[in-house]
DNA sequence: CGGGTGGTTGATACTTATCAATGGCTGTGG
DNA sequence: CCACAGCCATTGATAAGTATCAACCACCCG
């Protein structure tokens, strides 16, 4: 069992000093108000006023906002201040009202049956997105990163169906659809942008059901972990082949249409081959080839 | 063994006098070329928007255009004379030129590794796409009925990765992309008609994956029977609870995830409990309660 | 210290795939 | 017109892949 030299624990917790995220911390009991009705904490500002102090103790796992969708459409110009520079070209016309919210780990973000006038983007944490059967049964269909948008599908038109949740402790903004729906249809360019968004989107959609429906139990997961690992390194989140990975088995199985129980014995199994190595919720790439291979070929 | 009155061979073949073969035609030599990376690929569709009134004109299996959601866009006027006077309010300006192509049956209609800047929409017969992996694997991700729009996904940019096959004769119209993101951005309320479709499109994406993920092969099957026979309800092609049922088994199976054989099993225990009888490349459903049941209900 | 959640593991059951053989059809070529 | 070649559907026997059940442990948090 070979381990990777950085010992995994510390990533998580010491890094931000700040350690919310960890704690699994029941439910709060006012953590109802969120979906319901947007409620107490948010105070409306201008994505700039935001200062997250990002970059200055940016350990691994951080995420720059200047990689941040929101960002590149111009809505949001976060918290940098590169970013800011970089993006005042339009920066009085194009900033958009936002309110910043923060979610608790394992809590709802977005109740299926009331997608609400207001469009979430993931600026920190891990989220899920997925679907519900009456009777328990749930398929993920999507793990929102740092820089997501909270369904794209419903950036012009609310839908419902999906339901959003906290996987970590999350930050979100929220932009009024409304004022976003004016903001993309004047600047025409702007769709553009949102229209590879989507294409993109669709492109994963459609992996999702070639994954689900002809990939064997081995290929899904490993091929999760491979699909997780290149979207974060293209956030700058990997710490050379690790990486956070707040994860529990439940959400790998729903994600991939397996039993937890399942799940565990195959990890087990990837482990046990030296092709990963799991600890402390951080998760190390060890061999990539021999992983990639059992993500792709039968 | 009740069969319908309508004999249905007649339906995939005489209609258009042209009966291009069943000449399986391997796939074509290029078909490697999938999955190396996390290639972008595919996307899905499903567009057809409804309109109710459609016409009385039509033969049981017929469509008409008047439910097209090309006619919807304005893009067409499509044949029937009725249709044409309907549209004219806006004949002049938003028709679209367009070319009007016949693919035999089992053919591919677009290839996964060029789309074109011409987007076709399936004026008659039945048509799939789907994506493949090398080793041969494919799923299919929707089937495509007259009305439909060969991925929607692609309207504004060309978008790889999906294929689309002809499973019976299929007539089309093709448009050339560059006049329709002219069009779409001239009419902004267009744009929002096709943000429905892409909702629309997206919800079915998701039930796809929660079907392949969440749901045993008897419930697979039953749904995408009930899919297939409500969208055909709402083009006016069910002949009371019969439909043309053109798709082989394979068809079946590559759109749930399942075997061929296990798929003949299934339907033959569908049979055999009377839930449906099928005959003739035509599909009865004799109990639509138990057939529901089978499909909604663990 | 106790309770709850999560992960691991083994035994077993069920679902679905695989293999193989058969027969029906359809279109083809002699 | 017939025989043949492919494809398609059906069926049974068997194998593989996952699920289910249950017990146990290890934490974390209160």
């Amino acid at each position: 069992m070979k381990l990777t030299t950085v010992p995994a624990e510390q990533i998580g917790n010491k890094q931000n000093g700040n350690e919310l995220e960890f704690k699994h911390a029941g439910f709060p009991p006012e953590n109802i108000t969120n979906e319901a009705g947007y409620p107490a904490q948010q105070q409306w500002m201008h994505a700039a006023e935001l200062n997250q102090n990002v970059e200055a103790n940016s350990p691994q796992w951080n995420f720059s906002c200047a990689a941040c969708p929101a960002l590149e459409l111009k809505l949001c110009t976060g918290a940098t201040k590169k970013a800011e520079s970089e993006a005042n070209l339009s920066a009085d016309t194009s900033l958009l009202a936002s309110s910043v919210h923060t979610i608790p780990a394992r809590r709802t973000i977005c109740h299926p049956k009331e997608w609400s006038e207001f469009i979430p983007i993931i600026c920190h944490g891990w989220a899920v997105s997925s679907v519900t059967l009456p009777d328990g049964r749930r398929q993920i269909l999507s793990f929102l990163l740092p820089g997501d948008i909270v369904s794209t599908a419903c950036l012009l038109e609310p839908m419902s169906g999906r339901a959003a949740e906290a996987v970590t402790e999350v930050t979100c903004r929220k932009f009024k659809r409304s004022d976003l729906k004016d903001f993309l249809f004047k600047h025409p360019n702007q769709l553009e942008k949102l229209s590879r968004i989507w294409i993109e989107e669709r492109a994963q959609a459609d992996q999702l059901a070639l994954d689900l429906g002809r990939r064997s139990a081995d290929e899904r997961i490993a091929r999760l972990i491979l699909n997780l690992a290149e979207r974060l390194a293209k956030r700058g989140m990997m710490d050379g082949q690790a990486m956070e990975f707040p994860l529990r088995q439940r959400h790998i199985a729903d994600a991939t249409g397996l039993t937890p129980v399942h799940v565990s014995k195959v990890l087990g199994e990837f482990q046990r081959a030296g092709l990963i190595e799991i600890s402390s919720r951080s998760l190390t790439i060890i061999d990539v080839t021999e992983l990639r291979r059992a993500a792709d070929w039968r």
